[in-house]
DNA sequence: AGCACGCCGACT
DNA sequence: GTCGGCGTGCTC
């Protein structure tokens, strides 16, 4: 290595050593000697020998602590030429690291999620029109040279396509001296949007929930505004005048949505604000595209950026605000590697960079609404739809009072009103948030449950593909005609509706309708937006769905909502199982009523009186989350900033047992330890072959940090299996 | 996180 | 006789 060829003094003393953030969980920055004429500066992005490989690494702040035996240190391959991260990145970065107890090189590896170049995008061959002139001319050669003579430069291809001709002409004109090569930057990956585009005139509630935001924002320090109000009532309309705002301030901007792969509408809707779309940013981007988007992020190129929740660690070169659209959507938590919920990180790195940050959501999280309520969050209420769109009319159908036929699953009431709405030439929504033909099976002679081996929970049929499924673990396997236990054949029962039981009793009513199942396991991200579209335009008459009908698809003609299990997720013993379905259900039956059509949304419950179907049903968002603050204050629940949860899994009952015991030794003052099994536990927690969760409550956050950290140094033997979840409100210890 | 090393079961 | 499973340890 190029310890001592590179050090003219020949003395350890004299070599400049600094601390090097890597992609691997050690608990601080590596050691590594500056080549003498080499320029870094905390936040320089660099190539650093690791091992037999070479990685990529962030110098960090601070002076090297002088730990590590000198003679083991090795020397900074390259520094990328490529802006570095600036100070509040790196406190950002430090923070979420401290906040997670992860180990800062893997946060910082979320804000280094470029394949591989950190260096410049290499200068892009095009053409200019020279003063030559062909010896002789033909049309298509005349078309290539009017097109090129606005005096820019073309690509080969772009100028092909704009003159209508193959890139055959072009090479010919080319080669007899007509064009030029030049060499040119990169296009943008995005036009820059224009803030003055198409600038809405705004009336009533909308006008003042948006004159109220950019007060908030045009102050230009950290602050954080909550939006609420029903689906159609203008939200987006309202912050996008935010947005316009910050770019005429010459900042940038970050939209985070939950699920970015299904937002076409939302990139069409800011195209029509503001005359471009916005760069996207999420897991499936293709890899060169992902890089032009991060490079021209971190350049300042890119001014607004709408993204899932990893946009939320890109080094913005001046970014001035964050929007969190649908600030209670679960998909903002992430739950592997590093543990954060993007909304609460989104608010942390605006007080740390003092820019506001908004959340939007027509059913916001309790916690906060109890953040707005008590003044940390500024409430921006929007109380009605605009133009001519009513909400919905909203009922209860009480299962004891109307229960369904025989081996069926939908009431008489609500099948009546399907048969209406299609007989209209209209259309019906039935939602079901359950995947498969049935979420149990057995054996009707030897009673055997068909349960996954890996994982112990039921498996769910799918009729459709012939499987059964585990969907904790995705084990599956062919659906065996015959018991597995004793033999017996054609004596499998399947218990409970899932989507596609549904469809066929849906079939067997209304054969002549066309009806169509949308299930994420039944179609892929783009399969599935041309499904939606061509529902859109009317091309089904009853569609059956789970959770992903739920999200920001408009169907004009959509009249009639049924909840065929609006119970469904009640009983488990998440304690946020009223405020998720109180969400979920608000959002499904907002998807009905747009366009001034007399429409319906009907609740299929065994609990009519219950508090959630009472809200939902009466609309009385404010007595609900009146309620739901008040049962989580007496039980001791998650989370209102004084509060945290934890939630902890391990291989086996007893694994989790003995972590209780530590947990409570750790941090004495958490309580309120429960141990539930993978029914309850929240699904995206449970990961291979993890079978039990502890799930801690305790007072305080400083008592959590403690009790984790005491877990985590009780060594790898100890907490080999343990994964953590935090669930607390960032604010109250900002 | 990668990647090498190292020690026990089924196969070319 | 090897190939290959993943447990353990290390990287400035």
């Amino acid at each position: 290595m190029t310890l001592d060829s590179t050090d003219l003094f020949g003395d350890v003393l004299d070599r400049r050593v600094v601390p090097v953030l890597l992609p691997m969980p050690a608990p601080r920055g590596y050691s590594y000697v500056v080549p003498d004429r080499m320029a870094v500066e905390p936040g320089s992005i660099v190539q650093v020998p690791l091992g037999p490989r070479l990685v990529v690494g962030v110098v960090w702040d601070g002076p090297d602590d002088g730990t590590v035996d000198p003679k083991k240190l090795k020397a900074i391959e390259k520094v990328f030429d490529c802006p570095p991260l600036n100070r509040d990145m790196r406190t950002f970065l430090d923070w979420v690291a401290n906040y997670t107890i992860t180990p800062p090189g893997l946060v910082a590896r979320m804000a280094l999620r470029a394949p591989t170049a950190f260096d410049p995008e290499p200068m892009v061959e095009a053409l200019r029109l020279t003063e030559r002139r062909p010896e002789r001319m033909t049309a298509t050669r005349e078309r290539v040279i009017a097109a090129a003579s606005d005096g820019y430069s073309w690509t080969r291809s772009g100028l092909a396509h704009a003159a209508g001709v193959s890139s055959s002409v072009i090479d010919g004109l080319q080669a007899q001296g007509v064009f030029e090569t030049v060499f040119v930057p990169p296009p943008p990956v995005v036009t820059a949007p224009d803030p003055d585009f198409a600038v809405p005139r705004l009336e009533g509630p909308q006008r003042q929930a948006a004159a109220d935001l950019l007060t908030a924002v045009e102050a230009r320090n950290f602050s954080v505004s909550l939006i609420d109000g029903v689906t159609g009532s203008g939200k987006t309309e309202v912050y996008f005048e935010a947005i316009a705002a910050t770019l005429r301030a010459g900042k940038q901007v970050l939209i985070l949505l939950p699920e970015i792969a299904l937002t076409a509408s939302f990139m069409e809707r800011f195209q029509d604000r503001f005359g471009a779309k916005p760069a996207e940013w999420h897991s499936d981007l293709a890899p060169r595209t992902r890089e032009k988007v991060w490079r021209q992020v971190t350049t300042g190129q890119v001014r607004v950026v709408a993204g899932a929740r990893s946009a939320l660690f890109l080094p913005f070169e001046d970014l001035g605000l964050i929007i969190v659209d649908e600030e209670h959507d679960p998909a903002y938590k992430q739950e592997d590697r590093v543990f954060y919920n993007a909304r609460d990180m989104a608010v942390v790195r605006g007080r740390i960079s003092g820019f506001p940050v908004v959340l939007v959501s027509a059913t916001p999280s309790v916690e906060s609404r109890v953040n707005s309520e008590i003044g940390r969050y500024r409430p921006i209420h929007l109380p009605t739809r605009f133009g001519d769109a009513a909400l919905p009319h909203l009922g209860v159908i009480d299962m004891r009072r109307h229960p369904p036929g025989r081996g069926g699953f939908l009431s008489p009431v609500l099948l009546t009103e399907i048969g209406r709405a299609i007989g209209r030439g209209e259309q019906a929504l039935l939602f079901l948030n359950r995947r498969g033909y049935a979420p149990l099976t057995l054996c009707r002679v030897c009673g055997h449950r068909f349960q996954c081996p890996d994982c112990s929970s039921w498996l769910v049929e799918h009729r459709f593909r012939g499987q059964i499924q585990c969907h904790h673990c995705g084990y599956s396997e062919r659906m065996p005609e015959a018991c597995p236990e004793c033999g017996t054949l054609d004596h499998l029962v399947a218990c409970g509706p899932g989507v596609e039981r549904i469809a066929e009793e849906v079939e067997r009513h209304f054969p002549e309708a066309r009806t169509i199942v949308l299930s994420s396991d039944l179609m892929g991200v783009k399969r599935l937006r041309l499904e939606l579209e061509a529902i859109a335009k009317g091309e089904a008459d009853i569609v059956i769905g789970t959770q992903l009908v739920a999200k920001g698809h408009n169907f004009p003609m959509m009249t009639l909502v049924g909840i065929v299990d609006a119970d469904l997720g009640l009983a488990n013993g998440d304690p946020r199982a009223a405020e998720r379905t109180y969400q979920l259900l608000s959002q499904v039956t907002g998807r009905a009523g747009r366009t001034g059509l007399k429409s319906l949304g009907l609740l299929q419950t065994y609990q009519p009186q219950h508090p959630v179907m009472q809200a939902i049903v009466s609309g009385d968002a404010e007595a609900f989350y009146e309620r739901e603050i008040n049962e989580r204050e007496r039980a001791a629940l998650p989370p209102f900033g004084r509060l945290a949860s934890i939630i902890v899994s391990a291989d086996s009952r007893q694994d989790a047992e003995g972590h209780a015991r530590g947990l409570r030794n750790a941090a004495p003052r958490v309580d309120g330890i429960s141990i539930l099994g993978p029914a309850e536990a929240p699904l995206a927690l449970i990961r291979g072959r993890h079978r039990f969760r502890l799930l801690v409550h305790g007072r305080r956050n400083s008592d959590m940090q403690s009790f984790l950290k005491a877990m985590i140094a009780a060594g790898p033997k100890e907490r080999g299996s343990v994964s953590v979840q935090m669930d607390v409100d960032p604010q109250s210890f900002l």
